[in-house]
RNA sequence: GCGGAUGUGGUGGAAUUGGCAGACACGCUGGAUUUAGGAUCCAGUGCCGCAAGGCGUAUGGGUUCAAGCCCCUUCAUCCGCACCA
């Protein structure tokens, strides 16, 4: 045999691969499906290492599924909207499409160079009409159950992106995109009610145990649910009221004064009539001329405005000053906050400063506590009432039911439960994105676009002008159009879609892609969907993860599909760092998969970043490992070149009782191998560990080359070893077995079955401890009980030696590993 | 500040249920082969020590015959949330 030429039999297979379609993939009814997923990449150009490790992860659970005898849905496609496309059409003036799809072949043949097993008929392009059209009916879909809507609001804005954002695309007030600072702007803007499933969404998360951890808490603490009391204090002066929020209703005795937010409507009523209008309305400018970071930093100095106008606490009947805050939240709650200085750190800074009059309402169990002489607020959940009216005297839990029941009693006060969840921001001033569906009609107002109508087709000839407002919003045959109700003239809506709207579906097209009729067709999506195992990077904790979880419910709750969670098993893989950091142009640590296969092929790519850490820690990328995992191959390729002639003289059905005990030895090592791999890829995902028994195995492989060894076994060692590393080193796996084997593809057998008789052995060797050191090792009879072999190691000289002139305490044996004596003296 | 995770040789990492710490690999050292280099094959490689032996899984303590693993303390790093009333 020739040596180990990698780029020669890559692309020999990846075409026969091709050809024959070895992945394309049917729904069968009879069979058990898996669907096996990983994210889909936006078409930046290239792809980077993080791609490499996704696929390699996610192609290894689809090709060992699949010999395990699934039927394997293995997709891929491209998150193709977005602004990347636009800023290209921008600085280069090329179009948005062709510089997306030129990438997306790009990136297409990088995928195809790595040896994936992905049925490529389903491939889904989100930036495609066949595909956003359904984009588009599912939006209507949304609209028509009143998910959909329209409506005034502050909202996130980039300039350097020139659109608005969901509020889970501002990280620490920063744009997700580009980084640059986010601020706010009153914009008319289209939503999705996410936040009418922000309690399933919640409690749902309770029906995935194969979900990470720190992925469920994240939303958990994203949703953000909390319980309290909304209540109303009246203003006898305005003849109006004010609602507050408090999850603390046991501190309401406390209450000396009452917060707003700078933008409730409140504080615009009072600068009508007040004598302070000038200072209020300054005040306010103030406060809203601060970036989103520094209004919402804890660090920041509490500031406030009295504005002289009074209202009535209506639990113990005090009249308190209402004050305008910079600390108080807009758009949490109700905008207005109930000030108990004794009891929330926040008030009592602010009460401090401004020299507001306190109430203690709290006190700890066991000792008093004096206004004078404390030094913050009493925060602790967990204490007695006092100055509380009826309720003094009370332990604080029990209190607070009690104030809920007064404040419903006496109607002047309700339960209620408060989400962090904001709804959804999903329209975007810009032109690469799915169009809204939606037309403007001068009589009928709002109108859907008639599902015959659809798609609404993204138009080719728009100018790209840097700072100027979204092309679609300059296109004149764009934008004109008849009312599809009355006839009259009427306009378009000319933002699009956020592109995570296009993500939050894309796993149900690919089981069914070509569907011209439907999104998807519903036995098919009920045979491949939910997703078993879905595979990506942490970074989606939220954002995608989250959109996709709400999508599947509404389209569950309209009887479209018959689940109600995407993705059963989630599997977060770490980062690929260089140098301790992430891979980066600007700092110059980035290694491009590309090159790496020329150099040593997509096996040892795969094999190397599967072999360096477990699938979800970073991984530290080192040129030397990957040369480790690349010589490893080539000791594959020699040790069964090697044995070429008796692999093929070999049977596969052999005398096992004539091997040597050597041979036994090595026979035992290969069928623990199997259920090692087996073990962990099916049930833990460790693939390093898996490839280091299959090392192992090619180690004791080794030790046979100079010697006289039984040709049948050789065989059976040669093919479970290529069996077990196929899915993942599927090139050299397939050639090698073409080579010896011939039986079809390598990716089409049975996945290995141990052998229990191989496992087992006459003699082990175990420790022997004293007082818990050890002090030796023996070799026994592997059937000894531990009784017996209690005695067996006791009578040992090794045992004589280590007691003499000692008392024995007590000896613990434990079968099969170790024995210790406890001595003394 | 709150919540979560992680911490093991020179390096990446292993130890699945409390039972031989350091599998496997990188690197390094030596040997074989080779005109030479490379490649390959074999052996060695936690630290201290000539050895016997001792020490060793971030820190300090505890439970246990036995602890990387369980409990408590402290520290460090990373991630998420953060004026959410």
């Amino acid at each position: 045999m020739e040596r180990y030429n990698p780029q020669a039999i890559e692309q020999k297979w990846q075409k026969k691969w091709e050809q024959e379609s070895v992945y394309k993939t049917e729904a069968d009814p009879k069979r058990p499906k898996y669907y096996a997923l990983e994210m889909f990449p936006y078409p930046s150009g290239n792809l980077h290492m993080g791609h490499v490790r996704n696929y390699s992860i996610g192609d290894v659970m689809a090709r060992y599924k699949t010999m395990e005898g699934f039927n394997v849905l293995h997709p891929m496609g491209f998150d193709s909207f977005g602004m990347p496309a636009e800023n290209a059409a921008i600085k280069h003036g090329v179009k948005p499409a062709d510089w997306t799809l030129s990438n997306i072949a790009n990136m297409e043949r990088q995928q195809k160079s790595m040896g994936l097993s992905y049925d490529w008929d389903r491939e889904v392009v989100t930036c495609k009409p066949e595909y956003y059209k359904w984009t588009q009916w599912l939006f209507e879909l949304f609209y028509k159950r009143g998910l959909a809507y329209k409506k005034e609001a502050s909202v996130n804005w980039c300039d350097t992106c020139g659109t608005v954002l969901a509020n889970e695309q501002v990280i620490d007030g920063k744009c997700w995109r580009c980084d640059s600072n986010v601020h706010k702007k009153d914009l008319s803007q289209w939503f999705l009610k996410i936040t009418d499933y922000a309690d399933v969404l919640l409690k749902d998360l309770d029906k995935l145990p194969g979900w990470p951890e720190r992925v469920k808490t994240m939303q958990r603490n994203w949703i953000g649910r909390s319980e309290g009391l909304e209540f109303s204090f009246d203003i006898p002066s305005m003849n109006d009221k004010v609602t507050v929020y408090t999850t603390r209703p046991d501190t309401a005795y406390g209450v000396t004064f009452l917060a707003l937010a700078a933008e409730h409507p409140l504080v615009a009523k009072i600068c009508e009539t007040s004598d302070k209008k000038a200072e209020i309305e300054a005040f306010v400018q103030e406060v809203r001329n601060q970036s989103d970071i520094e209004r919402t930093s804890s660090e920041s100095e509490k500031k406030g405005i009295n504005t002289g106008v009074t209202c009535v606490n209506p639990f113990n009947g005090k009249t308190v000053q209402i004050w305008v805050t910079n600390y108080v939240l807009a758009d949490y709650g109700t905008g207005a906050v109930m000030g108990v200085p004794s009891g929330d750190q926040r008030d009592w800074m602010f009460a401090k400063k401004y020299d507001i009059p306190m109430i203690l309402t709290i006190e700890p169990k066991d000792h008093h506590l004096d206004l004078a002489t404390m030094t913050e607020a009493y925060t602790e959940k967990d204490g007695v009432l006092v100055n509380s009216a009826e309720f003094t005297g009370m332990e604080m839990h029990k209190a607070m039911a009690g104030i809920m029941d007064k404040a419903e009693k006496e109607g002047f006060g309700k339960r209620h439960v408060n989400y962090r969840l904001r709804d959804w921001l999903i329209s975007r001033q810009r032109y690469w994105g799915a169009p809204i569906p939606v037309i403007n009609c001068p009589h009928c107002g709002e109108v859907l676009v008639p599902e015959k109508d659809l798609p609404v087709m993204l138009p080719e000839n728009v100018s790209f002008e840097q700072g100027s407002v979204s092309p679609l919003a300059q296109c004149e045959e764009f934008v004109h159009c008849k009312c599809p109700k009355c006839g009259a003239d009427a306009t378009r809506e000319t933002d699009t879609m956020d592109t995570f709207i296009c993500s939050s579906w894309y796993f149900l097209r690919y089981t069914d892609p070509r569907n011209a009729e439907a999104p998807f067709a519903r036995d098919k999506v009920n045979y491949w969907a939910p997703v078993d195992q879905y595979i990506g990077g942490i970074e989606h904790a939220i954002l995608h993860l989250l959109y996709s979880r709400f999508f599947t419910k509404v389209l569950h709750d309209a009887g479209l599909v018959g689940f109600d969670e995407p993705f059963h098993n989630l599997l977060t893989q770490g980062m690929v760092l260089k140098d301790g950091s992430k891979m980066s142009k600007s700092k110059g640590n980035v290694v491009s998969p590309e090159e790496i296969i020329n150099k040593y092929g997509a096996d040892t790519a795969r094999l190397f970043i599967l072999f360096a850490a477990p699938v979800d820690r970073d991984l530290e990328w080192s040129d030397q490992g990957v040369e480790g995992s690349y010589r490893f191959l080539g000791r594959v390729w020699r040790i069964l070149s090697h044995f070429e002639e008796a692999i093929k003289v070999g049977k596969d059905s052999y005398d096992i009782s004539a091997l040597t005990e050597e041979e036994k030895g090595l026979r035992r090592i290969l069928h623990v191998t199997i259920r090692k791999v087996t073990e962990d890829v099916r049930d833990r995902f460790m693939f390093n560990t898996a490839i280091s028994s299959i090392m192992e195995l090619v180690n004791a492989f080794y030790g046979f080359q100079d010697k006289a060894i039984n040709d049948d076994l050789v065989r059976e060692v040669a093919k479970n070893l290529l069996l077990l590393l196929a899915p993942f080193a599927p090139h050299i796996t397939e050639e090698l077995w073409s080579q010896l084997f011939a039986e079809g593809s390598v990716h089409q057998q049975h996945w290995p079955k141990y052998d229990e008789q191989a496992l087992q052995q006459d003699e082990i060797e175990i420790v022997l401890q004293v007082n818990g050191k050890v002090r030796g090792k023996l070799s026994i009879d592997a059937g000894l009980d531990r009784e017996a072999m209690q005695q067996a190691v006791l009578a040992t000289p090794r045992a004589q030696e280590l007691t003499a002139g000692k008392t024995i305490v007590k000896v613990i044996a434990v079968p099969k590993k170790l024995v210790n004596i406890v001595v003394k003296g």
